[in-house]
DNA sequence: TCTCTTTTTTAACATTTGTAAAAAGATATG
DNA sequence: CATATCTTTTTACAAATGTTAAAAAAGAGA
């Protein structure tokens, strides 16, 4: 019996936020390739002006900034999610993130150029485009604001609460990192619940 | 003699990032109204769907949030930036964020409800109103990471250095909690400096 | 200018969180 | 299944930050 793997087909991915019309649909897809790549892949690279944009099918990754006392992981993402590098897309210089994959993953690729001339002429296109930024500023500005005021004890039931299924797929030190605490720290905080 | 008071004209601030053509910006300008209300006032409601979107001419603003310990102010608007409260905005259900006027400020108004209007018939606008919150974005990305692993006096250090004029403009109360910290705290770090 | 109010600083102490290092546990590989 | 490697937990101690309260300073209004 093979292991059931949960996915999520294109379609879903690209009207999560904004029902695109057929022709728009058909429009971005002639650009999409899927791709394969394994665990432990670097897929965007901080010290590069990355030049695609990717949804993921199946897999999770962990998006992280080299700071001066080392790696921190800022960004997890899920089947459904849009993955880029932000920087590089929005003001087309080398970006602070690096996207690693933390299973293998399949994924929909489209080159950023392809996607920017697109907005340029659907308007559909670009408001969906505008829909999906707007959502993932609303998710950091409430990690922003969940981190300036929150303990390290609250921001981690936060987190256990609304995102149990990370815990079963990602090492706790990567989530500690995204949790703004040590891993030492974390160890502390689930030793005290039970 | 009058005091020199810098202002942003409406041009200056919309073609901030995406130039517009001269149609589209006509047509954005002919549902704006330019107020002006006094310092203390709070013009976005964290309990309210909020119906305007406006743009800073003149004063500076912050935006708290309340949390379980009291108000977080998470955000300064000042003069060229976009106030709104996004939560309203982009998922049309009251939101978390009030803001408040720090000083007596001078503003262009224009209902939301209008420029999703124009999003969907005018390209130019729906790709401006891409680039404006995607900059919003990757500002409060990089916020969030700061957050995450810089200490106390790293933030401090930075937001001095990038933002002096704020400390002249804003009570400390105010930038110790957009900074993550007690007042107390803040003072500790000041007085060291010294 | 004098008083009242608000904001900022200082002090003392408590608590949280970090660091370093070792131990324990889990996973992968020959 | 035995060893090597990687991850998580634990311990002891140090450093950073918070809390409360009071003092000092700055600002606002009569």
């Amino acid at each position: 019996m093979s292991k059931q793997v949960s996915q999520v087909d294109l379609d879903q991915i690209v009207n999560k936020f904004r029902k695109l019309p057929q022709h728009s649909l058909i429009a971005l897809k002639s650009h999409i390739t899927e791709v394969k790549f394994p665990k432990g892949k670097i897929l965007l690279h901080a010290d590069k002006v990355e030049r695609n944009l990717y949804f993921l099918k199946r897999g999770i990754v962990r998006a992280y900034a080299d700071q001066a006392n080392g790696p921190v992981t800022f960004w997890f993402g899920q089947e459904g999610d849009v993955l880029v590098s932000m920087k590089s897309y929005i003001v087309n210089e080398k970006g602070y993130e690096n996207i690693e994959l933390l299973e293998d993953c399949e994924l929909y690729a489209i080159p950023t150029k392809k996607l920017k001339e697109l907005y340029q002429v659907d308007i559909d296109l670009a408001n969906w485009g505008r829909k999906v930024i707007e959502h993932e500023f609303l998710k950091t500005e409430q990690r922003l604001i969940s981190m300036q005021f929150k303990t390290a004890q609250e921001r981690y039931n936060e987190l256990i609460n609304t995102q149990p299924e990370l815990f079963k797929r990602v090492q706790l030190g990567y989530i500690a990192s995204y949790l703004g605490m040590s891993q030492v720290s974390l160890s502390r905080i689930r030793a005290e619940v039970k």
